[in-house]
DNA sequence: AAGTGGTCTAGACCACGCC
DNA sequence: GCGTGGTCTAGACCACTTC
């Protein structure tokens, strides 16, 4: 490593550091999960002040690189992604009750997935939801709110929402589990099947709240995500989705012509 | 606004600032394209030292909210977003040659488009092109690169590869742009319609070097989106996008069973 | 207790944009 | 020239983890 800082180059010497530290983690000579050398040996290395360090290593954790651990040190991060395939996938509305099929997707990729039901309730359309559902904002809709895990770390949200009217009474009202899935139980409710699905994505950094509820650290974006099912052209179903964007990816097939 | 630190909040003086400041943009007390209070008024109001309010700042930076310009000030930042539809696009093997359907689709909603052929050349085969290609890591192959700019900024990378046996002495080959487009030619090049694409798309802080391709401030994630082109299940181009996360979302049609 | 990262001060000086 | 943000110093003290 370079552990000098060559005053004649107009770069600020804290990108100078965070620059040295980059190339080693490209190079391989530190690899995922390795520690890099602490804060006080880096100043002494350097002879750089201890905020000068400092923003060398906040630079790397906000390009997602390096992730600091208070009284542990400061480690190479280097997460593995699920795949999330956004074709040919789980949403069927007759489905085979083995194994969920997400669940298979998961194992196959090597991660443990766990998935916990949050919430149940009857609450005022937010805006974006309201439009996708083509009602008025403010109207009432019941929302199922779930997180889940991979590998034992929150890694999404998925909060859906329905039309009171069709999901009333059912199963998909109670604060349950829908042992074959909400989408085959959506379909015997309204009597047609699911049709067709849009989805819509952004990426953007994590609000603070977000960043908590996700465990995300600094330098992670956030994948946003609005899924809308239609039953014959008619929306039912809108899930707004909220990824830990640094663990994931997403795939899609799509027909030309 | 607070103006003020709480010393018995045991939450750090630079998040309270930045608190502050997060709270009155998300109320609309401050909108986009507003000056924030200079570095050293918040200094006074808030009683703390320089440092301490730069923290406040680059924190807000990093989330995306705010933007930093020396000798003017500090402003708040939220740009509109292009729509990208990945389904019943562009990619028609016989395409309208009137205006180009991403250009209509730019200027629908708002924007002016523009894009620039970089570079023609053969290379070797980067990893995840070869990879989707179906050949070996470092196998020569043609790439187109492009830089494409939304109202004069630039939002988007895409370095189009291609088997360099099924392009060569055609005018994909050629440092020129291709008036009916690069697919329409493709097909007609190869003889066969191009029959589906696939589509992965990951979200991720830029390297520097990205960053200033882009001229992407601090707190901007890109999409990295690599698409492969088949004709009758044989891929014939991979396509490597690198959006300015800000300023796009994603779109794609899921057909369900 | 010793070592780690996290916060904060009170300055100095530089680089840039505008009038 | 003046006001803006950007970099840097040389510390102090706090919070957390490990032994």
């Amino acid at each position: 490593m370079a552990k000098r800082i060559n005053p004649s180059d107009p770069t600020p010497a804290y990108l100078q550091i965070a620059g040295d530290l980059r190339r080693a983690i490209s190079d391989k000579e530190l690899e995922d999960g390795d520690q890099l050398p602490s804060l006080r040996s880096l100043m002494a290395d350097y002879g750089a002040a201890s905020g000068t360090v400092r923003q060398a290593l906040d630079q790397l954790q906000n390009e997602g690189l390096i992730i600091a651990r208070q009284g542990q040190g400061v480690f190479v991060r280097m997460p593995r992604r699920l795949e999330r395939r956004g074709t040919k996938r789980h949403l069927r509305s007759a489905r085979p009750s083995a194994t969920a099929p997400l669940e298979a997707e998961a194992q196959a990729q090597g991660f443990v997935r766990g998935q916990q039901l949050l919430e149940v309730a009857t609450v005022p359309a937010p805006e974006s939801i309201a439009q996708r559902l083509g009602i008025e904002p403010g109207t009432q809709v019941l929302v199922r709110r779930h997180l889940l895990t991979l590998d034992e770390e929150p890694a999404q949200l998925a909060d859906s929402y329905f039309h009171v009217a069709q999901v009333e009474g059912s199963r998909i009202a109670r604060n349950e589990k829908i042992p074959g899935g909400v989408h085959a139980e959506l379909a015997s409710v309204l009597g047609t099947p699911l049709t067709h699905a849009s989805e819509e994505l952004i990426a953007r950094m994590p609000t603070p709240g977000e960043a908590i509820e996700l465990r995300l650290p600094r330098g992670t974006p956030v994948v946003e995500l609005l899924r809308t099912i239609y039953a014959s052209d008619d929306p039912v179903e809108a899930t707004r989705f909220l990824f830990d964007g640094s663990r994931h990816t997403f795939t899609y097939d799509v027909p030309l012509d």
